[in-house]
RNA sequence: CGCGGGAUAGAGCAGCUUGGUAGCUCGUCGGGCUCAUAACCCGGAGGUCGUAGGUUCAAAUCCUUCUCCCGCAA
């Protein structure tokens, strides 16, 4: 097939080179412009674009498809693709463009449908403690995520696994059932199903005023937490007053009447809940590498009875 | 030029202010104790102190260059 790519981020990159690997046409590759980021806010390419190039795939950035995007839209009239494939974009597709391929607009979602719109679906799947997530792949329409329904693919969460651990599986599903429901599509094997409004929830990006971590909580509740928020924005508290990033952790057996966020065994880094103890297994001091627990204590023991988050 | 922290043995750190013997916790190897052990005791190996210069009788330590890593803010 024809096929026009519009994705940003990471989680795309498996989709994009699914269809090089697959033998599809890969026209050309839409995704969002470069943007300062990081240390010294060097601009910084999206993982797509890089992925592109090597494919040596024209690659377009545009600020907007709606305002200011006539000569873009006109773009993709001319390169007349089957279908365009979008896989975490970024951006909303205005109708102009959803009416040119011949075959639709394709959208590979980390979740399944209609639960979890929006941009954060993975991350939210594992903050909520949902026993299990997967991905939609479903014809777009012109609201957020919620086009009809083509095929999805059901996977489990991990007691332990972190969101970045469940990004990269989903990422690589993602790229599989891509390649199906193109192909189901294409065959007319596949019917487009619509969304239960009543059923449907958002998950918005995630940001930074989720990170410190609310010992008064249940343990599940902040094993969850450090759990979804890695490896970014990832939970955050402080010790001795000094910022702590934590990774991972585990939920521990056993009970403490310990005021919440107190530090109960300092061997392997142990702390009370609201109801019950998580150990930290992985985590990052300021200006410091992430590291396992073990390795942090060896060198910075911590004392048990200190109060974590003050 | 956004702000700041860091690089020392296989791992994690201290030492730097006030230059002068390479230190701690752990791992590893050997030995001992023990019914036994991830516990305890004794001993050993292992480090161009990130790179390149400079100052000095002498630099992990003071000055400068470069590389790499990390937090914050966007």
């Amino acid at each position: 097939m024809k096929i026009v790519f519009m994705g940003t981020p990471d989680f795309a990159v498996p989709s994009l080179n699914a269809l090089f690997g697959a033998g599809h046409e890969v026209q050309a590759v839409f995704c969002q412009p470069d943007k300062p980021k990081g240390r010294g806010n060097k601009i910084t390419p999206p993982p797509v674009k890089v992925a592109a190039a090597e494919k040596n795939v024209p690659v377009y950035q545009p600020v907007s498809l709606k305002n200011g995007g006539e000569e873009f839209i006109e773009i993709l009239r001319d390169l007349a693709p089957d279908c365009i494939v979008v896989a975490a974009y970024g951006k909303i597709l205005p109708k102009a463009v959803l009416d040119i391929p011949k075959y639709g607009c394709v959208n590979v979602h980390g979740s399944l449908l209609p639960k979890y719109r929006g941009a954060g679906p993975i991350q939210w799947a594992v903050l909520n403690d949902e026993k299990t997530t997967g991905i939609t792949t479903m014809l777009m329409g012109e609201g957020l995520d919620t086009g009809d329904m083509l095929l999805k693919c059901e996977t489990e969460i991990g007691e332990n696994e972190t969101a970045a651990e469940l990004f990269d599986r989903l990422a690589d599903m993602g790229a599989e059932l891509l390649l199906t429901t193109l192909e189901k599509l294409e065959k007319g094997e596949v019917t487009p199903v619509p969304q239960n409004e009543d059923e449907a929830s958002y998950a918005p990006m995630l940001s930074k005023e989720l990170c410190p971590i609310d010992f008064t909580k249940t343990a599940r509740q902040v094993h969850k937490q450090i759990c979804g928020l890695s490896d970014w924005p990832c939970a955050t508290t402080t010790v001795e007053g000094k910022r702590l990033k934590v990774y991972r952790s585990e939920i521990v057996d056993g009970k403490s009447n310990a005021v919440p966020g107190t530090i109960v065994k300092a061997k392997d880094f142990t702390v009370a809940c609201g109801d019950g103890l998580v150990r930290f297994t992985e985590i990052q001091a300021e200006g410091s590498k992430r590291m396992k627990t073990a390795d942090y204590l060896r060198g910075k023991p911590v004392k048990e009875g200190t109060v974590l988050g003050k």
